[in-house]
Parts: structure tokens; C-alpha cells; sequence
DNA sequence: GGAAAACCAATTGTCTGACAATTAGATTTT
DNA sequence: AAAATCTAATTGTCAGACAATTGGTTTTCC
């Protein structure tokens, strides 16, 4: 690890970046203690405080963990496919509701990830899988449900298909684009006939996942996309009708 | 904003969780100014140095800016998609080389993910994207390249590929699995005849989308993935060889 | 001898108070 | 009116202290 800090930026984040190119250039490995904030003091040749700023930075991004106590300290952590799934949904929603991003883009990055995973999920989609996406598909023609509790059942209905990609990588990149939608979908009013129709689609979708058949499967999904996209241009018509 | 603070995490750790949630849910929009630090104490009941950890944490995932001097202070950062790509690039960097996440797995997730934009980059390609990509062709072409600059160019045209997609939120999905493989095709030492199927293959892609044709596109691609497994399993038999 | 209790040392978590650096705005001077 | 200066607010950094936690060591007691 080197110690070579520029002026112009923040000391703390200077150490933390330090640190952080130590691990992503391996370095620095899994569960290897760092020095104890004392002597990052002195190495860095800085106070406590400031170097403490650096770890939370660290911690933040969960490549760190610390421990108090005799034998504690700052550990590099394993980054699980849990805390990156984590920091992906919370980037992806941020990152969709500060820049205004259409629902259009949105959804067509949405079902043009999907489709990816469909052939994959043909071949590999278990029993448990199309069981959580059938569970869903009841749960979403329940009558009184508000439409939040539609669009939360929507949202895990596709990470199931995502999910039966058997890819945990797949999974893993396209969290963000699975979930960060809700909020744009949580905008559209769903009608007893259009919720409906929806549910017809999902279940052509999980019986063809079920019969294994990816074609079917991609023509479906395509339609949702199609319908999908036609909701949101209905809401956006209503708005620039009354506003 | 609210202000519960449990006890058992870290106080710095609970201050980040309430101004982060501040932010998802709206309460806090973007380029609003935080408190002071010395108000952030007051309001928290804690001392300056746990308001900063708690901020330079937000800081870290770019959610907050700072500023000195009069009318200066932390305020809420439109989370730019330039920002977001970092922040997939190191997760999916780490991720992958933390968990042990096999060629294969990342190889398939990458290809199929590329899929998903061919449709859209064979209607939507600009001839600034198309030059991109001939560019990197031409480049790996060079007869003296590293094998590290030619995955680092690989890598770039695979980015081209995907941004001709002209939609922003999946290049910034894909950013992750696009640049998260280079470390893993390191590892791969390509001969010169090896380089030159890549090379083909790789302006096969170019032609079929200059002349809109996702079909061909496709097809090419399915070849470049089964082409790049080959190669990793060729090196994997080395290995266990020489091992 | 063995088990429980007390103690010790290392380490992180938090606090207090201070000073330096930066910057926008107000004030004074030319 | 323009330029220079001052002022106040704010973050960046430092120093030193104490509290809380935790693993290991020592002591005590049966």
C-alpha cells in the first residue's frame, strides 16, 4: 500500500481512497486486519479524527467492518452478493429520481434486461422459483389490494424471474433495475381491468417458463412491456389533460 | 426529518440511516443544504466529530456535497449517472473478485446482458458510436498490444456496443458487468491467432449493426460468447495441468 | 487441579475544545 | 464606483481525554 497523498482534496478522503485501491488491487485481502487507527496516524501522518472520517467512508461502502474490544479493529470485508444488492437498488433509485428519467427509458430497460433473462431461466427456473412466481400472481388478484401493495407484489414477481436465470450475478446487476422502478410505477393507477390483464400475462409467463419454453416466454414478456409502456402514456395523458 | 435513535449500531452509523432516508423519501431534495454541523449536534445530541463520520459516510456514496466558508455546508448531491457508474464499476469489481464468482458465471452474465441491447443499438447506433467501435477493432489489431490493453480494449468496444443502445439507465447497468470482467479476462493470455477471431467477430458485430441488422448482430454475439468460454476453459485445463 | 472471579491491556466509540482554511457578504477606502 | 479590507459563518484538522467493549491473564477459592 502506498502513502502518497495530494493537496486539493480532503485528507480523510485521500486515506479512505488509499485504502480502498490497497483492497480492489488485493493488497489488501479478505479479512485482514488494517492497523489500528493509531498507527494509520502515524502512517498517514494525521489525526485520529481524520482517519477515523477515512474508515467511515469505508464502512459506508461496506468494504470495511470494525470490532471494539482486545484483538479488534478494521477488517476488510467480504462484499456479499446481499450488501451489493443493497447498494445497487439504493443507487439505482437515487439515481432515477434525481434525474428525471422517463417512465418510458425506465421500462425499456426493465424488460430489455429481462428479456436476457429469459432464455437462461427456461432451462434452470425450479420448482421453488415458479412456485414464488405463482404465490405472486395470487397475491396480485386479491381484490382490495392498494395499488403499493400491486406494484410491491409486480417488483417481486420479476425478481423471481430474474432470479430463476440461476445466475447470481444476473440477479445481482439487474436488482437495480428490477426495483428502482416501483417509485415511477407507484405512479400509475392500476383499474380492476388493467390489473387483470397483467395477471393474465404473468401467468402465461410462468407457465411458459414452466413448459420451458423461452420463446413464449420472451413474446409475452414483450407484451407486458408493450402494455406496461401504454399505461404510463394513458397517466401521462390524463396529467396533460387536467394540469 | 426523524429523529429516533436506537442504540446497539453506532451513533454516526444512525445519523447517516436518518438524513439517507431523508433523501429516498423526499424530505430532502436535491441541492437543499443540510443543517450545519454544529445544528446537526444540537439536533442529535452528539458531539461534532459523530456528525462528521455520519457525513463523510454520506459523502462516500455521493449522496452529499461539501462546501467551506460562509454560506457554505453539506448539501444534497444530484446523484450524477457519471457517479453511479463508478460506484456499479467498484461493487461489481469487488464482488466478483471477493466471491470467488467463476469465469463461466460472469462470462454468461455479461453476454446475455450484451444481448439485451443489440435490438435496440441496431436501430439506434449513431456513426459516432460505430467509429468507437472501429477504432477498438483497429486498435487490437496493433500486432505489439499487451494483453492487458487489448482486454482494456475489448472492454471499450463491448462499452460501445452497449451505449449504442441509447438508453442511459442500461448503460449504466451494464457498465458493472461490462468493466467487472476485465480483471478476470487478464487472466487469459491471447495468441495472435486467438486475437484475430476476436478481431473478426468483433467487426462482424460492427458491419451487422452499421447495416441494422439485429438478427446478424446476434448471432455473432452468441459466437463471441461461445468463443471467449472456449478460450477461459482452454486456460483452465493449463492450469490444472501445470498445478 | 480446576473453575470462577477479578484484573489488565488493546482497541474502537465518543466528547470537549481549540485553531486553521475558506468563502460570501458587509464595510471601508481610494 | 471600484477596489481593498474586514467580518462572520462554516467546514477541515488537530490534540487529548474518557467510556465501552472484549480477549487474554492472573488471582482466588473450593
Amino acid at each position: 500500500m502506498k502513502y502518497k497523498l495530494d493537496q486539493a482534496q480532503e485528507l480523510s478522503a485521500q486515506i479512505a481512497q488509499a485504502i480502498r485501491d490497497g483492497i480492489m488491487e488485493g493488497s489488501l485481502i479478505v479479512d485482514q486486519r488494517l492497523p489500528s487507527e493509531s498507527d494509520l496516524c502515524e502512517q498517514f501522518q494525521v489525526s485520529r479524527p481524520t482517519v477515523r472520517e477515512a474508515l467511515k467512508r469505508l464502512a459506508a461502502q461496506n468494504l470495511i467492518r470494525t470490532q471494539r474490544g482486545a484483538s479488534g479493529g478494521a477488517f476488510v470485508n467480504r462484499l456479499s452478493f446481499e450488501d451489493a444488492y443493497g447498494q445497487q437498488i439504493t443507487t439505482s433509485t437515487l439515481l432515477l429520481s434525481m434525474n428525471a428519467v422517463s417512465f418510458e427509458t425506465a421500462c425499456e430497460a426493465r424488460f430489455a434486461l429481462e428479456r436476457a433473462c429469459v432464455a437462461l431461466a427456461a432451462q434452470r427456473r425450479t420448482p421453488d422459483q415458479l412456485a414464488a412466481m405463482r404465490a405472486e400472481i395470487h397475491r396480485q388478484s386479491q381484490p382490495g389490494l392498494s395499488d403499493e401493495s400491486f406494484c410491491a407484489s409486480d417488483v417481486a414477481f420479476h425478481r423471481a424471474l430474474v432470479d430463476a436465470a440461476g445466475n447470481p450475478v444476473m440477479s445481482y446487476q439487474l436488482a437495480g433495475a428490477v426495483e428502482a422502478i416501483e417509485p415511477l410505477m407507484n405512479m400509475i393507477t392500476f383499474t380492476a381491468r388493467k390489473r387483470e390483464k397483467i395477471v393474465e400475462l404473468h401467468t402465461l409467463i410462468a407457465d411458459a417458463l414452466e413448459a420451458q419454453d423461452a420463446e413464449t416466454t420472451e413474446a409475452v414478456l414483450a407484451q407486458l412491456a408493450a402494455h406496461t409502456l401504454e399505461l404510463a402514456r394513458e397517466v401521462a395523458r390524463m396529467r396533460s389533460k387536467s394540469g
